[in-house]
RNA sequence: GGCGACAUAGCCAAGUGGCCAAGGCGGCGGUCUGCAAAACCGCUAUUCCCCGGUUCGAAUCCGGGUGUCGCCUCCA
């Protein structure tokens, strides 16, 4: 396997601290509002990166943080004039409902940085203990003087960034790119006792905590948005190799952005949309699909064009799925034939192929188009097959092929009971009554074209199309499924 | 101003030295169908932003140009 590594700015084999394990953190949402598609974007890509080191047999720690103290939240809570931890508790709630919905499985462990104040001062005594940082009248801040590697992620200098310094300095500082580890309290904001007085973390040292309380020194992956790379990340590394005097993470991995119209989507902006909105227009299928279409390092222009093919593209891959399915509910054969053995072989392609995809650099667009090719050899097969009855083992294989591609990519939900892709929504509506009245409209429908009704058949038909259910006429009779 | 990324068909997109440039969406033609839908078959980039160079050979490497975007400030 290979892995793009921000730090060597080159793809890397990819040899973990401990032979057979993963210890994984990505950068999770500061809680202060629903999350958009662009913070979607990480999430959906290492939930992703970890199911497949998972598929690959890496038994996989995954910790993803919540943000739930910053000037963001504090602001906010001032606005609507509630407490600043109770709002951020509620938007960790509905950040899980987003989460879900796009099938991203939870992390093994979510820290909140309120429940880690006592990790965090620690860390920053150890820092202040090794000289790399200094207490200015109850703030903390990070000597980037004490750290002379500070840079090496971004690939900037000190002497660069101060020539392209746009903000004011802080003269309390010794340098300008100090940074807080450590703010003091002001007034009416949540705050905690510290060696230094009252007051709360800074923004970058809750995930150099949380990240070494739980995935030690020298862990394996890294994650964010690619605008995390500079402060962000480059402030965790500096903080925690100062700390630990040791490296701090094996492989870093940033995504490119969702853009708009070519720009990248972001608050400030103005130019988001709230995962809940794309959701109430496109199946959560269609999201992770199209989020996963392009490799995850390029930039993404979201728009509803795009989200329509990206519908589409699914509702191909459904089709095969549900043609296989009812082949396998149709009569069928145990032995093998030739036509068997060239499809089994086109799966074991796939399969690799696939495989060959993830394993460099995890390119899911062309690990997707692997799941394409499955399509349709499958719908071949089953076409060439016609009526006449086909091999139960090569349909069961191309389903197990599916589900396993599935494991990986989380495009389709997963029934916990049965561990089958959930190929429709789950409805809402009491289905029974509904279900049972579309049964006899169907049965109706028949007689009618037993007539040569055509008039009423077609009739039913497209009334049906517009309540959303779609009708097709084979020669084993009518099926149908929601649009 | 400093640093960096990208530019492949109508749209999305993979491909970083060598079989006809993956795959999806859309479109066109055909098969099937009462008609559709789904599915299948065929077609849809003599060419990869432009110019020059390296090489037997480049979308792929190098130089220059143009364009787009990002980071340098909270941001996934």
């Amino acid at each position: 396997m290979e892995i793009y590594n921000t730090l060597s700015k080159r793809k890397e084999k990819f040899v973990p601290r401990e032979p057979g394990r993963v210890y994984m953190y990505v950068c999770g949402p500061t809680t202060y509002n629903f999350i958009h598609l662009g913070n979607a974007r990480p999430i959906v890509f290492f939930d992703t990166v970890r199911r497949y080191l998972e598929y690959r047999g890496f038994r996989v720690k995954y910790v993803q943080n919540f943000t739930d103290v910053d000037d963001k939240i504090i602001n906010r809570a001032r606005e609507e004039g509630c407490d600043p931890l109770a709002l951020a508790e509620k938007y960790v709630e509905e950040y899980f409902r987003d989460a879900d919905a796009l099938h991203v499985r939870r992390a093994d462990v979510h820290p909140r940085v309120t429940a880690h104040i006592p990790d965090i001062i620690e860390l920053i005594r150890r820092i202040l203990d090794r000289g790399a940082a200094y207490v200015v009248e109850g703030d903390v801040y990070f000597d980037i003087g004490a750290y002379p590697a500070y840079g090496k992620l971004s690939g900037r200098s000190l002497e660069e960034m101060q020539a392209g310094a746009r903000v004011e300095v802080d003269p309390r500082k010794k340098h300008p790119m100090d940074f807080a580890l450590w703010k003091a309290a002001k007034p009416g904001e949540p705050s905690w006792d510290s060696p230094w007085g009252r007051g709360r973390p800074g923004w970058h040292i809750e995930c150099s905590a949380m990240s070494l309380k739980y995935l030690g020194s020298g862990f394996d992956i890294h994650g964010g948005g690619s605008d995390l790379i500079f402060p962000h990340h480059e402030n965790e590394i500096a903080q925690a190799e100062a700390a630990t005097g040791e490296t701090f993470v094996r492989y870093w991995m940033h995504n490119g952005f969702i853009t708009v119209n070519q720009e990248k989507m972001s608050k400030s902006l103005g130019n988001f949309f709230l995962v809940r909105e794309i959701l109430a227009k496109y199946p959560p299928e269609a999201v992770r699909f199209f989020l996963l279409s392009t490799h995850y390092r390029s930039p993404l222009d979201f728009d509803d064009e795009k989200m329509d093919a990206a519908r589409r593209s699914v509702e191909r891959i459904k089709n095969s799925l549900r043609l296989l399915q009812e082949a396998l509910s149709r009569p069928r054969r145990e032995g093998k034939g030739v036509a068997d053995e060239e499809f089994l072989a086109a799966l074991e392609r796939c399969r690799r192929g696939f495989v060959a995809a993830m394993d460099d650099d995890f390119n899911t667009a062309l690990a997707i188009s692997m799941w394409f090719e499955l399509a349709r050899e499958a719908n071949t097969y089953l076409h060439a097959a016609g009526e006449r009855s086909v091999c139960r083992e090569a349909l069961e294989k191309a389903l197990d092929l599916a589900a396993e591609f599935n494991g990986v990519l989380g495009i389709f939900a997963v029934d916990e009971a049965t561990g089958r892709m959930r190929l429709e929504e789950r409805r809402e509506e009491g289905g029974g009554l509904a279900e049972a009245l579309l049964e006899l409209l169907l049965e109706v429908r028949q007689e009618a074209r037993a007539k040569k009704d055509w008039a009423t058949a077609d009739r039913i038909r497209d009334r049906l199309k517009e309540l959303g259910i779609i009708l097709e006429d084979t020669p084993a009779g009518p099926r149908w499924r929601r649009a």
